[in-house]
DNA sequence: GCTTGACTCTCCTGTTAGGGGAGAATGTAA
DNA sequence: TTACATTCTCCCCTAACAGGAGAGTCAAGC
């Protein structure tokens, strides 16, 4: 019977840790004295502790190992250990992945204008219409419009809070006359389709997230950015791109305040 | 000017994400209402969130964050947490190493009879004496003669407490008649060498540590399974194995609560 | 003006696996 | 007997929030 400073040298564990796996049930010494709460500690208990030593050095969780000791739900934990473990192994990965691509913009000088982000965009009910603009400047009278139009035919309609309308071009190419875009506007029920208004459920979707602000003409920096991202950080594109817009010329006077965020639907590669 | 829940929504953040980087003074609100306490935010600021998420993503901590964002030793920063990253990496292969060996010794059916730990032991001083026995049986005899041996040259020399005291084998392959073997007792000050006796410092190591229960003459299954363990999970060995006596003889009547542990100093392959 | 429901505030507790330290009691060696 | 080592319990601390209580605030409808 060893006391515990002696059973935690033996065993090169902490006194600390060995107290706090008497506290929550791991390892309860074999003797503790009633007088004086001393606590005395066998050589089985030093094979015991070898094998919960083992288990935590794989990463499992104290309640796990008391399970695993126990015998109960063995390889269910352990395979479910497992999977955790790929996932982690994934995850730190895909970090590295993404601050080596960070410290590479950082050292070519690349003033940081953008910002990566990956975001979970819900599933929303949206109206939308096509159409086919002659060329950029023309889209900022039609969004009203079609607003009021769908106002019309469906009174009481309401828009979602926060706002959330977004553009997708649908040309196969880049082109600035002659667009083919779909505008698409998040509302709170289904209304009424009609006069090439649409209404949609659209799925829940993973995004890279990448704002821009100023004029619309240098949005164009703001895709490069973004698909390359994309490209870099192992994903792929996997829906058309969404153009959402937050601030713009119905509440920021000055077009440096403009906020327009690109989202980019992705999925890994 | 947005109030805390839209502009939650708006950058996909939770309230109280927010009102903790307000805390910490990562992203403190544009405007706070004196009267009510009530936090504004603009979207200058939505800007600023998106980076720091993209930071949080990569997996920096909030003072990183801090200091980044505010353009403080960012370099260092970011190469730090690429070593970071590395190390986690490693330690995650290596659980996931460790946890599939598990796992296939428990579908064997191998009933577990041994667990490898991986163990620092610290430097210490020790006297050795390197004897060549006829049997295992005849070493019984030796140890306790070393050691009043020494203590008759030597008096007042001490043992460490826990004591720790190991067998090297030197000879270069098994043997189980004219076996060469060194014996050595951690001591807690070096005294007088002579008469075969060898006062020295055994530096600090790695071990892969395995507890064997029992009489000797099964610590070959215990040598097999640490020396397996080792090459599976991409060890080598890197000096000579240690057998160290814990419960023995001296202190226990049935073999059966005999203790003994291999010690199997290793380097990472 | 009043009520209702949505929104926001601060403050407290809980999460993991122990670490650090205070203050008191106990054990052991000289 | 004195001094020092060891052990005990109890309390607070970690990182980055989450959950919830209880109270105050806001806008809309009646």
């Amino acid at each position: 019977m060893y006391r515990i400073g002696m059973f935690s040298k033996l065993s090169r564990t902490t006194i600390k840790t060995l107290r706090h796996y008497d506290e929550v049930g791991l390892l309860i010494p074999a003797y503790v004295d009633e007088e004086n709460g001393y606590r005395y500690y066998t050589t089985e208990q030093l094979v015991k502790l070898n094998q919960i030593v083992a288990l935590r050095q794989m990463g499992f969780s104290i309640p796990e190992v008391i399970d695993i000791v126990d015998g109960r739900n063995v390889s269910l934990i352990l395979n479910q250990r497992k999977a955790e473990l790929a996932s982690e192994q994934q995850t730190v990965t895909e970090q590295l992945f993404r601050l080596e691509n960070y410290i590479l913009k950082q050292k070519e000088g690349y003033y940081m204008k953008y910002q990566a982000v990956i975001k979970e965009i819900p599933s929303y009910t949206v109206y939308s219409a096509k159409y086919l603009v002659p060329n950029y400047a023309a889209l900022n009278g039609i969004m009203p419009a079609l607003g009021e139009k769908v106002a019309k035919a469906n009174p009481g309609i309401k828009c979602v809070e926060p706002d959330y309308c977004f553009n997708v071009y649908l040309d196969g190419e880049y082109r600035d006359t002659d667009i083919n875009v779909e505008i698409c506007q998040a509302v709170t029920t289904r209304g009424k389709d009609g006069d090439g208004i649409v209404f949609k459920e659209i799925p829940a979707v993973a995004v890279v997230s990448v704002l821009h602000k100023g004029a619309y003409e240098k949005l164009g920096e703001a895709y490069a950015y973004a698909m390359q991202w994309v490209e870099q950080n192992g994903y792929k594109l996997c829906d058309n791109v969404r153009e959402s817009y937050i601030d713009g010329i119905w509440n920021k006077e000055d077009v440096a305040d403009w906020l327009t965020e690109i989202q980019v639907p992705v999925a890994k590669k």
